[in-house]
DNA sequence: GCTGATAGTTACTTTATAATAACTATCAGC
DNA sequence: GCTGATAGTTATTATAAAGTAACTATCAGC
């Protein structure tokens, strides 16, 4: 987690002030006002620093819609044991319940988290029984991980956009990697995973 | 406090739930959508019934602002990126700031999360740079992942008790036990690691 | 049958809020 | 002197969201 400037740090405290005070985030402009900043666009870039610092997460062009991390709030995602994909629309099959994250574990909408199964990421440290909380995307940037579907399997892999396939590597040496070219469309990407909770004991 | 319709407790769970899994309140036009009301009015109507009723509180004029009466909160503990120990009292240094986690991830009292620092749990997926979540406490039972003291530094390892002594078991086959006899007490079992949480990208 | 509370619809206006464009200024580091 | 990160201003536009008017429908209780 990178440190905010002191500037930054101001308006992270007032949002955090008028959170606690008045239960709900505060405008572009309530910050501007506060600040003595005339317009919102100040504001707007530091909000966009905070954010890239992991400190707060924003939801596009929804008002008030900023959320802190590591405030008393979490955001409560639904726990599936598999995910089933009709094309794109993701089921919410075998519902386990649902488990309270810290804002900063998740990026963007529709979050989910869901049980992993096998060992196919075993030596990216992420073990069967493992939560991961996943955004639902369609593609991914280079050794991201991703939910991949496969022959109605979700499993996990990283994923590699190469010459003129697409390569899913699992982590697991015993395990080889699938390449897709566009043409087979028998595998599709569910989304990335975007962090791991696993309970011990 | 009056009780509301059962049309009402609807809207009120959805803004509840809503308020869980995205951290601020929903808009009138998705309370709507979500009910199936088209247009706001019906919706407003309800919200000010429920404001009568003292279930919640909005402010006029602002977008999102509803506040629920007596929501329940999730536990929010500090992250630190060393711990130092005189003697049993956890002094929280290098404090990088809160994380929010569900009550299922923490057992007990005065949990912390902790930052991994090496790879001795490498092989029981756990990675440097992770958060371990951690109840304090001196022992622990066989196979718990501990956070033990040993020479200024805090290390996991797995927790053994045998005849004589204490096995404390990196799980990375480069490292070497730590055994660990009553007499000399150079070695601290500071907690015991109930969770891991990642984050990654 | 009347009344009042609850529930819903369509159409519209107003305001709150976020987003963008096009600039300037300061400062640290090379 | 150049560059990039940080910080700020004025202005404008787009859209998100709240609020209002004018209706209809159902149901419980008197």
């Amino acid at each position: 987690m990178q440190q905010p400037t002191p500037r930054q740090q101001q308006v992270y405290d007032f949002i955090a002030d008028y959170q606690q005070q008045k239960g709900y985030a505060p405008s572009l402009q309530e910050i501007a006002a506060h600040l003595k900043i005339h317009g919102n666009l100040g504001v707007m870039r530091h909000l966009q620093a905070l954010e890239k610092k992991g400190l707060l997460h924003r939801t596009a062009g929804s008002s008030r819609g900023i959320v802190l991390c590591g405030q008393a709030q979490s955001l409560r995602l639904p726990v599936l044991g598999r995910v089933a994909a009709g094309n794109l629309s993701l089921a919410f099959e075998e519902l386990e319940g649902y488990l309270c994250v810290d804002p900063s574990l998740v990026h963007g909408e529709k979050s989910f988290a869901l049980r992993v199964k096998g060992d196919s990421m075993i030596e990216a440290q992420i073990a069967p029984g493992d939560l991961a909380i996943v955004r639902p995307q369609a593609s991914a940037d280079n050794g991201d991980i991703v939910v991949a579907m496969r022959n109605g399997e979700a499993t996990l892999k990283r994923f590699f956009r190469e010459k003129d396939h697409i390569r899913l590597q699992p982590a697991n040496s015993r395990l080889m990697p699938i390449l897709l070219y566009p043409a087979d469309g028998e595998v599709q990407i569910l989304g990335k995973v975007t962090a791991i909770v696993r309970t011990l004991a």
